[in-house]
DNA sequence: TTCTATTTGCAATTAAGTTGCATTTATGAT
DNA sequence: ATCATAAATGCAACTTAATTGCAAATAGAA
């Protein structure tokens, strides 16, 4: 079941301003995590303009609604979370041949023992970078085994 | 055992210059990942160029030697790795009172169940985020109990 | 409908990181 | 040791993601 911009916007308390419907209904519509500058190209310029775009996402940021993912290409992607809830616990790939980022949705991540005394964990981001299923099939014909990466 | 940083740019087949040695022993004798800047202000403006430091990192990123940590603030954060490796399986935390950023060395992280089937994983990346000992000593007297975050 | 706090658009600004190019330097060959 | 040269450096200018200040527009309550 589809989750409705403006259910979620009243939800966490923001008005339904024109802009926020349409930013948080580009990153309902996406499979994957959003540039700011997608969101802004499937919008349209003449829609919206770009600074209303990074404050609707710091909004839905500081809601919960959304989460950031940072890849190290000095450019934040957004989601929207499946839950409301600060901190999300699957990990985001991103292929170094075709750029894309996505959520490995059905993988979670644990740590394989006690974390130090007294940290507060409150947050947790794991990022993979590799070569997408796609991309790896480009690569390596089907005579070669392609090797699963760490976790063989 | 430190290790020298003549020896490790032999051993990857870097020439050995004045900024590369310098820059190499600010991150050795550094116990937490740095950021460009810190980096500068240990050396000092008058012993290296700012841009000069951005090159050498991105030279000691590509041979292994150090790696690369971006938590989202738009400053990335370089620390010397144990081994020379790609990819790097120990969590960074990051203090969102303090802001430091440190190593989690002796907390590995593996993924509960299979990734998914044709992905080539290079590179792990696990970033948390929270509140440090510290930090949480300070906030909560001794009677609370600090809850320990996602695993407890 | 009216009022007001919030939101938006625009222009200018900030700041991390990169690039081009002339000068300097590490290092291998002589 | 000296020389030659490919690599490294410094400087200025540039790129680009993201932020800020302010005036105009607007959502939503009264």
């Amino acid at each position: 079941m589809k989750r409705d911009a403006r259910d979620i916007l009243k939800e966490v308390g923001l008005k339904k301003t024109n802009g926020r419907i349409l930013v948080l209904e580009t990153l309902l519509n996406s499979d994957r995590p959003l540039v700011h500058e997608d969101i802004l190209n499937k919008i349209g310029n003449e829609n919206i303009n770009r600074v209303t775009i990074y404050r609707i996402l710091n909004q839905l940021l500081e809601k919960g609604v959304v989460h950031k993912i940072v890849v190290g290409d000095r450019k934040a992607r957004f989601a929207v979370c499946d839950h409301i809830h600060f901190g999300h616990c699957h990990p985001h790939f991103s292929c170094k041949i075709c750029g894309k980022v996505e959520c490995l949705r059905d993988v979670t991540i644990l740590p394989s023992h006690e974390l130090k005394t007294g940290y507060i964990i409150e947050e947790q981001e794991v990022y993979m970078r590799g070569i997408c299923a796609n991309c790896a099939k480009k690569i390596f014909n089907k005579n070669n085994k392609v090797k699963e990466g760490l976790y063989k």
